[in-house]
DNA sequence: AATTTCACCGATAGTACTATCGGTGAAAAA
DNA sequence: TTTTTCACCGATAGTACTATCGGTGAAATT
């Protein structure tokens, strides 16, 4: 009600910000397809020709929007990472490596979903921001991984650190998705999922890098065998 | 050169068939925001206004294009499973449970790329398709795991099952498009990474089934202690 | 041979969106 | 107070696509 009065650079910096917001709720709940600057006036409450004050066109929107949306997903991350390493004891710090970038993602499941749309879609405008974004984040798990204990020395062991930590962050992603849409809950769990898979992956990066060839490592009956 | 003498229908089918393959050709290089009746019927060589005598609409093509390329899974599929009935050696065919999928999709690169995009995305016509296929591959998997020793009996236990078989499927996906872009060239590596992740994940299963609370298994120090 | 069918064509009405234009009024500057 | 600035407006030209129409000729049927 007691509408305090703005100057006209904080009217348009307003105004610009609502567009951005619809934008992106527009591109979370329609899709890619459904965005125009038709709809996204409409929804900021101003007309169609006035989106080209504050934007040169839609592209150009997208291009802020992912700016800042990358800027957000990486404080979210640099914040989980500050917590996670106030954690006492180390088997919570381990756990919370894994939780790190599934909080990151879940504390903006609307980029996580733009990103993960737009990843693949050669026609989308917010490619980049999403190769990048997932780029971002693979480093983060293979930075993790390594951390762990293992180090990459030759080609081979640093290539399948990098499949590790892509299948991790590929998982990472399904299962954030997963509880966003209720089906997980709990994002312990989720972080218990990815901690037991990783650990097996480094048991085998540490198999294979000291023998040349051990399909078969003794003392590890777990593929327990009812077959057919 | 030598042209056959076509029958109408046979003709007729032939335009069909010319106007899916260039509409999945046109959706796998150029994305769905860029299919249009002008650029498919073009490809196909005809006329824009003819692209009516064979669909009612593009919906109607992308329906069909779901279903057979659906079908073209199902079929890639069945194939990889039967061979891998075939393996002589259980750790052979332990491993090709985690390759039937990665080359199923890689048989299929154009469907798996279609499905990835289309699966988070609302405006997206092929979003069922991408859904269904999903949970076709996750359910794979799950009854790989469950057939690797072990037996979902309670709740929990059947929940995080189906997590494990998301995560798996989404590093599977993740892997396959590494493969297809050429990074990982190996695909028996990927099956290696991927078996690698789903053993540390069953053990984490068979742990906490036995055990009330078990966060500290003993005997596993591969969490080695090298710390920041 | 005569007739019918129909895959394909060009033309076009209708729809949705983009991006530019000149005009307006209130805030800001003079 | 006078002048200037500029965020916003409505109107509109231009573009791209959809879906329908009547027409055409060759294949299929009679």
């Amino acid at each position: 009600m007691t509408t305090p009065p703005l100057s006209r650079s904080e009217a348009k910096d307003q105004t610009r910000r609502r567009l951005i917001r619809a934008a992106l709720a527009i591109l979370d709940q329609e899709g890619e397809a459904e965005l125009s600057t038709v709809k996204v006036a409409k929804a900021a409450g101003i007309a169609q020709s006035s989106f080209y004050v504050h934007f040169k066109d839609m592209q150009d929107l997208l291009r802020v929007l992912a700016e800042e949306g990358g800027e957000r997903l990486r404080g979210a991350m640099r914040e989980a990472r500050r917590k996670a390493r106030e954690e006492p004891g180390d088997l919570d710090r381990h756990r919370e490596t894994f939780r790190i970038p599934l909080e990151a993602s879940c504390r903006h499941p609307e980029l996580l979903r733009i990103q993960l749309r737009a990843r693949h879609d050669p026609s989308s405008s917010l490619r980049d921001f999403a190769v990048r974004t997932a780029a971002a984040y693979r480093d983060h798990h293979a930075a993790d991984l390594a951390a762990l204990g293992y180090t990459a020395d030759d080609e081979r062991d640093r290539r399948r650190l990098e499949m590790i930590a892509e299948g991790i962050n590929a998982a990472t992603n399904a299962l954030a998705i997963g509880h966003l849409e209720g089906r997980y809950p709990d994002l312990d769990e989720c972080a218990d999922i990815l901690t037991a898979l990783s650990r097996g992956a480094l048991r085998l990066l540490r198999h294979e890098a000291t023998g040349p060839r051990n399909p078969s490592p003794p003392g590890e009956p777990e593929a327990g065998g009812s077959e057919g």
